[in-house]
DNA sequence: CATTATAGTGACCAAGTGGTCACCTGTCAA
DNA sequence: TTGACAGGTGACCACTTGGTCACTATAATG
C-alpha cells in the first residue's frame, strides 16, 4: 500500500493543478485523504514543503520518462511511420492522467514560480523539440527527409503540435477536433519535408 | 482626467495579471489607487464585478485593434516585406504593456474561467492564424508564395511564433534570444514557401 | 515491562479575505 | 436654503487560511 507521504503528494498534485498553489488549501487536501489537517504536518513542514515535493516528483517523473537517451523513440523507417509515431505520442500526452495534471499545473503557475517557469520552457519547447531533432536527424541520415537544419525542423514541427495539445487541455470537449487537426498538420508537414 | 471607474480597471488588470483572480485582493488594489477599500464598492458591486469589467475591457480592446477587417495588415509585395511585417507584429506584441498584461492574465486563468478559456483559443490560436491566413492568401494570389492551403500555412506559421512570444512572456531575460529565434524561423518559413 | 518513535486528532490562534454600514463632504439643482 | 446624490472614509463582521499544540494510540525495541 502506498505510503501516506506519497498519497499526500498525489492528491496535492491534483489540487494544485486544479486551483493553483494559492487556490489549493490544506483542509480540503486533508479531507480528500481522510486525514486531519494537522496530520499533514507529520509528513511535511508546510504547504510550501508539499509544493516543492510535488515539483520534485514531477521532475523525477519527467526525467524517468523523457529525460535520457534510452527513452528516445526509434528512428522511423518511413514517413508514414513518423506520422504514426507522432500521433501515438500526441494521443498519449493528452490522455495520461499524470501528464494532464502536470501540464495544467505548469501552465497556470509558470509566472509564479521560477522552477515551474523553467519546466514550462523545457516541457513545452526545448525538451520535445530536442527529441524530434534527433528523430529528424536520423531520418535525414536514412534519406527519408530532405536535408535541412534538424533543430529548426523540430521546432517548426513541435510548436504547432504543442499548441493543439494545449487546446485539448483547455477545451477537452474539442479534443477530437484538435487531434484531427494534429493529424492533418503532421501529414502536411511530412508532405513538405519528405525526400 | 481618467475616471475612477476606469482607473480601477487599469490597476485591477495589473493585479489580476500578476497574481491571478484569487491572488489579487481588494485592499492592495485600493491602496495602489490611494483609495479606501469601501470606495471600490461605490463603483463596482463586488470583486467578481471588477473581474468581469476587466474582461469586458480586454475584449473591447482586442476587437478594436485586431477584430475587424479594417485592421488587417496590407498584403506584402514581397517575401522580405512579409518578414518585416511579421517581425514588427511580434515586436509589438511582446512590448505593448497592455498586451503583455492581457496575455499573462489569459495564460494563468484559462482553466479557471470559461470566458478566459475562449479568449485563449482566440488570441493565441485562431485569431492570429485567421489574420495570417488572409495575408498568405493574398500573397498566393500575387504569386509570391507557392499555392497551398492558406489556413494550414497560417497555422504552421503562427503557432511557432506564438510559442516564442510565450517564451518572452515567461522569461523576459531571454527576450533577445527569443526574438532572434523568431526572425530565424520567419526567414526559414519564407525560404520554404516562397514561389 | 517500560520506553520511545511514529502517526494521528481536535481545539485553537493570528492573519488575511470579501463585504457591509453609518457617516462625512462637496456639488448642483429646485 | 435645502435636499438629493455621487464619491469617499474607517470601523467592523464573518469566514477562510496556514500553522501550532497538547494529547492519544499503536507498534517496535531495550
Amino acid at each position: 500500500m502506498e505510503s501516506t507521504r506519497e498519497r499526500i503528494l498525489d492528491e496535492a498534485l491534483i489540487m494544485f493543478a486544479e486551483n493553483g498553489y494559492r487556490g489549493a488549501n490544506l483542509r480540503d487536501l486533508a479531507a480528500r485523504l481522510s486525514l486531519s489537517k494537522s496530520a499533514l504536518y507529520k509528513h511535511y513542514d508546510s504547504k510550501e514543503a508539499i509544493w516543492h515535493a510535488v515539483l520534485d516528483k514531477m521532475e523525477a517523473h519527467y526525467a524517468r520518462n523523457f529525460g535520457s537517451v534510452d527513452n528516445l523513440p526509434p528512428t522511423p523507417d518511413s514517413c508514414e511511420e513518423l506520422v504514426q509515431l507522432s500521433l501515438r505520442m500526441i494521443h498519449f500526452t493528452v490522455s495520461d492522467p499524470h501528464i494532464i495534471l502536470t501540464r495544467r499545473l505548469i501552465i497556470t503557475e509558470q509566472f509564479h514560480d521560477e522552477r515551474v517557469c523553467r519546466m514550462a520552457t523545457k516541457y513545452f519547447l526545448e525538451g520535445t523539440a530536442g527529441i524530434y531533432e534527433k528523430v529528424f536527424a536520423g531520418m535525414m541520415a536514412k534519406g527519408l527527409l530532405k536535408p535541412a537544419d534538424p533543430a529548426m525542423l523540430a521546432f517548426s514541427f513541435t510548436a504547432p503540435v504543442s499548441s493543439l495539445i494545449h487546446l485539448c487541455a483547455r477545451e477537452p470537449e474539442r479534443q477530437a477536433e484538435a487531434l484531427a487537426r494534429a493529424e492533418a498538420f503532421v501529414r502536411y508537414f511530412v508532405s513538405i519535408h519528405a525526400a
